[in-house]
DNA sequence: TTGTAGGCGTTATCAT
DNA sequence: ATGATAACGCCTACAA
């Protein structure tokens, strides 16, 4: 047999209904859609649920309608601050709708991700936000079998799972490569931690400018695959200097190793930007506000999760999404660390790699 | 009518217990408890469901058993470096059990708080993590009415909900108010940001201090609601010294503040820690390789995320919590920022106020 | 605008 | 260790 017994304290939409003196369906309608009900009605459900103290059961309206209103999001890390930005973006697009966000962190492993997608899938969500394009082929599959909207955010790539937001990684290092140049420096040094996938692609960025200004050195490449830390730049930078002593600037992959390298740098006396330029990437708040302001490359965090979550709510909602990949580009916010006093003519000196 | 036809490609317990031929039920049981179903059909099942592709429904358990795995966690700002911290300890203490995460963001706000937990309620959460000890009467009314391990973090205080794991600000702050006095610090000022509820307390804990040292001037505090950031830690300071001239020290509430007040110091080359004492709060990171090393009150941040969250799993599945109320302390980490020459003899000179 | 009928996929309960 | 039965609370489809 099977159960018997209600419990008498349980409040359903019958209890509303019979309180009301409605049936049961005209409550449900009440609660997803008021103005479908009359003004009359209306009153006298409203108060009869507050009487009750109802609250409605998100998993009987789940397993009833076949759907959720959960979106799903994954990211690869929580201690990144990069994507505290794009989540604010997020959380601040959904704020107010009947949405829910479902939040994961895949660590950087595609295994990870490809467990987490299995564990959203179980879930039926409405939509789902995932980071970069370097899903398997299986999560691919299990992303697809989901059947709702999908943003792959944070960067660009051919072969979209469904829409994209984001900025070409390789573009975005050429173009702060591109201003170093421009500003006479020659020994470019690049320092990356973690070395994820965006990483790597800002390390192709360095390598196409500083190849094709004839410059290129590989003893100017430092990595670790370490998460990225301020000590972490200093540490990164000491092995340049013994690496490559006469490097004349700096790029760093994140802005916490461009404050390293600074701190390290003052620890050291060597004058910023008179002796070595410093770029940062990602433009945080505190890159303005240091001594030498720092140069950085601007990403448009916020945005990027606030529009990532629009596209996925005009998609549900049947608001037709006519841009479905977002270039949402960069900025190379030119501050005092790259300053340097010899500037140099364009790109024919340059790409020559004359010294001078 | 209602429904009438099945769509043929589902897959439910039912499609999977005819192909491995067992009854449903069994089935449901392999999924929940393997060891409860005999080795035999254990295989018969795990490959029917593999064939089938077969992805439990999430509502349709929720529904019948009442219950679900989902662990609600409210938090007040993504922007608070600080959060991602306490984030990461939860995250990782549920990583690879059932449990899955539900986060909502209250913006500081009592109201969304409450509105944030009357739609947890609509999920029967397994557990909750709510932050701070401010919640309205209401909101505690409904955190109860879900009826699962409750764990406030951040803060300790009377008359805890449930569970409770933080530390005392106003403590801290006078432990830090303390170190300074110490070092022979005298006219120590007070910045902060935002003005939460915690930030308060550590206000709480300065005037304490600077009273009960004879030492209290209302000048040397300046605050705003604007939330925290480098640059307005740069802008306080530069109220603070407009106010109190001759200020010899400066806590920060938070510690980008005090990173900014480092970098304004040098732009209007203020020695610190010579001229001024800089001393922070929560020491982050990059606190320890600022030059010179910044003084901050180190919090356990990631511990207390990590252990609210084991606290919740625990009482889950009755293993018995001991502690329901852990104070995790805090340390004053001493760096060069607050290493002041003129160290000055313990509490009678000091608190005489004399100069010297 | 409102109501009727039936089913959504799983698990609790009791029985073997 | 396994199975039969009923119920979980709501919503879709259709009808009035």
């Amino acid at each position: 047999m099977g159960r018997k017994h209600i419990k008498p304290g349980k409040v359903r939409l019958t209890e509303v209904a019979a309180l009301a003196g409605v049936s049961p369906i005209t409550v449900s309608r009440f609660f997803r859609n008021p103005d479908t009900v009359s003004p009359g009605r209306r009153l006298r459900i409203e108060s009869a649920a507050k009487d009750l103290g109802y609250v409605p059961n998100l998993a009987a309206r789940a397993l009833a309608s076949q759907r959720t209103e959960v979106i799903g999001v994954l990211i690869p890390s929580l201690t990144n601050n990069v994507f505290s930005d794009v989540l604010r973006g997020i959380y601040d697009a959904f704020e107010g709708s009947r949405y829910s966000i479902q939040l994961a962190n895949t660590r950087y492993s595609v295994l990870q991700e490809e467990r987490l997608l299995r564990l959203f899938l179980m879930q039926k969500p409405a939509g789902m936000i995932v980071t970069g394009v370097d899903q398997t082929a299986e999560g691919r599959a299990i992303v697809q079998a989901a059947d709702c909207p999908v943003v792959q955010i944070m960067e660009l790539g051919p072969d979209p799972i469904d829409m994209m937001i984001g900025f070409s990684h390789v573009d975005a290092c050429f173009a702060a490569i591109s201003h170093l140049l421009a500003q006479g420096c020659r020994r470019i040094g690049f320092l990356g931690a973690r070395m994820d996938p965006r990483v790597q692609r800002r390390l192709q960025g360095y390598q196409n400018a500083m190849k094709s200004a004839g410059l290129f050195d590989p003893r100017l490449i430092v990595t670790t695959a370490v998460p990225t830390s301020t000590t972490m730049g200093g540490s990164l930078f000491s092995d340049l200097m013994l690496r490559a002593p006469d490097v004349d600037a700096v790029f760093c992959a994140n802005d916490d190793l461009a404050l390293g390298v600074l701190f390290e740098c003052q620890r050291r006396h060597i004058a910023v930007p008179e002796q070595i330029a410093i770029v940062g990437f990602n433009d945080m708040e505190f890159m303005a506000s240091a001594v030498p302001t720092l140069t950085s490359v601007r990403t448009n965090r916020y945005e990027m999760g606030l529009r990532a979550a629009t596209m996925i709510m005009d998609e549900i909602e049947g608001r037709p999404v006519a841009e479905r990949v977002v270039d949402l580009g960069f900025e190379v916010m030119e501050r005092q660390s790259s300053q340097q006093r010899h500037a140099v003519a364009p790109a024919a000196d340059r790409v020559s790699g004359t010294k001078w």
